[in-house]
DNA sequence: AGCACGCCGACT
DNA sequence: GTCGGCGTGCTC
């Protein structure tokens, strides 16, 4: 008998079961597991049995059909450890459904590629006559086609190409790969030289940050590397954001690469077609593969470029189970297979822009529009300090959006969501109140009349006057504006207002509705959160107002600015078109804060040097490195007095170098029915950090009872 | 005695 | 994660 470790879709390890036969590494098997069948995948084989041999049961069937590669089962394994999350329901997170279903799977077939042949192409072309026919000969001259793509030239392609292989002139293959017409693109320089550059390092490791304006044209750039790689028979993974957001894109891909063997991943994509395309891209049919964060673990036969668009999305960063950043992984996924990475955005995640400013990756800058006569918009920074505020609204917003309804302006109210968390704020110098042990911002809980930092868990008594000024007219601050629809209604009574959010649109053909409604002018405000910042282009639109920027500034989450300033950046792309400069106008009570200076510049670089040297004060990412352990119970004080348990118990054990801090409520304490709290592990070393957190691991895992549930989350995002 | 519920530990 | 075994305690 021969013994094979099966990772199953569970927390355990994988299992020990027996076969006749030795069964190759990431073979599909079906196992019993608690008397049920299950789908499993070989992890191990040729072990030693390590449990009693008499429990071992044997593998009921082995699926011959294919084997999830090496590579992959590496990916898996590495993600595994990274993120402290079992290996197993790793590997059932990154297989698509129709792979982890008991039976076995009829692989895609690989269309066939036709090209003229050495004979073939010393044979007298068609007649001119024949005009379709001559040109399916120039076709096959030129390149490697399948029956698809020159069926578009002639619908009865077939039988001519059945002619010339009766003749032996033809040539054919599976994994040829289609011709790609020239561009009808012409780079500008600074396109061509970031395309040079990473072109010239088509065969090595190395990750590229393409820094480009809005507008700057980053996705010919991509263009521009991936027909280079395309050609050579190899393929391209290219990640974005979220599909629905960018149907533009998947437009352009295909107008640039038609006939290129594409998969299109992402949690929407029907499961059938999900579980073909993954095989198609895995048997190296597919050559470009185009998806959104779960493609990343789509395995790959040739990779030989990956690009991760808006590398500095949020969405990029799973929230839940297998808390993994597709961008990250990405990453390591180009060191594996030894290829180029492309990470491009307008606002580079901080991380990401540390390491282009060390030389760990090579940063590659578009500072024009690729369209010379778009002109940026103009942005204003208005201070309502000693403002009335209705609903939100300043006086001087209401003025310029009736103004601007009055000349058939459209006009977008933009909602900053994040940071509700009350703070104390003085509203006389602008003063807030941070921590005095690290870089957040201080809680306000009116209850206990305290602040509180949600990051170490420091308190004090709420002060009665403003350290600053000593002014003693502190205002809690970050309550959200609900009612803003009613106050546009009441200023603006015959303006059609729409608000855009989840709810109103869902589904695709609620933004085609939107889009349909703004082309017919029936639309002439729009209220709405961050997405309506991204890729969305409306005609139209020049005027953008922000009401709640502040929310984020005093927001206890040191990711928050980053978040705002991205998010300003993106909405502000939106106003205005070529001919017309649009306005974007944010309210703050902090017009002093240094991140207005940057936005008003519209100057990344200037905003990343100031927050970059904020997070190296207190040793925060990119300088350290961080994980949260969570927890919820049905109290607040179950999951905090938990967390603190544990982290006494692993406090004497804990690496030198590794820091824990007091357990706090999460920034969103409540969520369905339960309280929820948190840990912050942090270490400027990586590796002692990991050892903190297997400990962790070790002591949590006697910890599963329903009452508290608990998990990690490496390099969180959110807090 | 019969049954519902919750806890615990094993699963290969 | 998921299931079954078993103890507790309630009801017929």
């Amino acid at each position: 008998m021969i013994y094979h470790h099966i990772a199953l879709n569970t927390i355990l390890p994988p299992l020990t079961y027996s076969h006749t036969a030795e069964i190759p590494l990431g073979s599909r098997v079906l196992v019993k597991l608690r008397g049920k069948t299950q789908i499993g995948i070989v992890w191990a084989n040729q072990v030693q049995a390590d449990i009693d041999v008499n429990k071992i049961l044997p593998i009921i069937q082995v699926f011959d059909d294919f084997r999830l590669p090496e590579n992959w089962r590496e990916l898996i394994q590495f993600t595994s450890r990274y993120y402290h999350y079992p290996v197993g329901q790793t590997v059932f997170t990154a297989l698509p459904s129709l792979l982890k279903e008991n039976k076995a799977i009829e692989l895609p077939e690989a269309p066939t590629f036709y090209t003229l042949n050495a004979v073939g192409k010393t044979q007298t072309p068609p007649p001119k006559n024949h005009a379709k026919k001559l040109a399916i000969w120039h076709a096959l001259l030129s390149g490697s086609l399948n029956l698809a793509a020159l069926k578009k030239i002639h619908p009865k392609a077939r039988d001519f190409i059945q002619e010339y292989e009766q003749l032996g002139w033809l040539e054919s293959s599976t994994l040829a790969t289609p011709p790609i017409p020239p561009s009808q693109h012409i780079l500008n320089a600074e396109q061509a030289a970031a395309a040079a550059a990473v072109k010239s390092h088509l065969f090595e490791y190395k990750t590229f940050l393409l820094h480009g304006i809005t507008g700057s044209g980053k996705t010919e750039v991509y263009f521009d590397i991936m027909a280079d790689v395309l050609a050579r028979g190899k393929q391209v993974l290219f990640l974005l954001p979220e599909i629905n957001l960018t149907p533009q894109l998947l437009t352009r891909v295909a107008q640039r690469f038609p006939d290129m063997p594409t998969a299109v991943l992402h949690s929407q994509t029907a499961a059938g077609a999900r579980g073909r395309d993954y095989l198609r891209a895995m048997l190296g049919q597919a050559k470009l593969v185009i998806g959104t964060r779960l493609s990343v673990f789509t395995p790959m036969a040739d990779l030989g470029l990956v690009v991760v668009d808006e590398e500095h999305d949020n969405s990029f960063k799973q929230d839940n189970e297998l808390r993994y950043h597709a961008r990250d992984l990405a990453v390591w996924r180009a060191r594996q297979a030894a290829c180029p990475i492309v990470l491009g955005s307008a606002t580079p995640s901080l991380e990401t822009w540390h390491k282009a400013q060390s030389g760990a990756y090579q940063l590659l800058t578009l500072s024009n529009r690729a369209n010379e006569l778009a002109q940026l918009p103009e942005i204003s920074v208005l201070d309502v300090r000693r403002v009335p505020l209705d609903n939100g609204f300043s006086p001087q917003v209401l003025q310029l959006l009736k103004e601007n309804f009055k000349n058939g302006g459209l006009s977008l109210v933009y909602l900053n969501r994040r940071g509700f968390a009350p703070a104390l704020f003085c509203a006389d110098c602008g003063h807030t109140f941070g921590c005095p042990n690290c870089s957040a911002k201080m809680v306000l809980h009116q209850r206990a009349r305290q602040l509180r930092c949600h990051h170490c868990d420091f308190r004090q008594p709420v002060p009665h006057s403003c350290a600053e000024c000593g002014n003693q007219d502190l205002t809690a601050v970050g309550q959200g504006t609900q009612r803003v629809e009613e106050t546009l209604k009441n200023a603006l009574p015959h303006a059609k207002i729409a608000r855009v959010d989840r709810d109103s649109t869902s589904r695709k053909t609620d933004w085609a509705d939107l889009y349909a409604q703004i082309a017919a002018n029936e639309l002439d405000v729009l209220v709405g959160t961050q997405m309506l910042a991204k890729g969305h282009d409306f005609a139209r639109l020049n005027l953008v107002v922000v009401l709640n920027a502040d929310g984020s500034l005093f927001s206890s989450d040191f990711r928050a600015p980053e978040r705002l300033f991205a998010e300003l950046m993106q909405v502000s792309g939106r106003a205005g078109r070529a001919e017309h400069r649009g306005r974007v106008l944010i309210q703050t009570r902090l017009p002093e804060h240094e991140i207005f200076q940057a936005i008003k510049a519209q100057d990344f670089v200037l905003f990343a040097e100031h927050e970059l040297a904020q997070r190296q004060l207190f040793n925060l990412p990119p300088f350290g490195f961080q994980a949260a352990i969570r927890a919820d119970a049905l109290k607040m004080s179950e999951a905090i007095d938990f967390l603190n348990e544990i982290r006494d118990v692993i406090a004497p054990l804990l690496p030198k170098n590794v820091w824990q801090m007091g357990a706090v409520a999460m920034l969103m304490a409540r969520l369905a029915e339960r309280e929820r709290a948190q840990i912050f592990v942090e270490s400027a070393d990586r590796a002692a950090l990991h050892r903190a957190l297997g400990l962790w691991e070790q002591v949590l895992a006697q910890y599963r009872d329903g009452k508290i549930r608990w998990h990690i989350d490496v390099d969180y995002q959110e807090m």
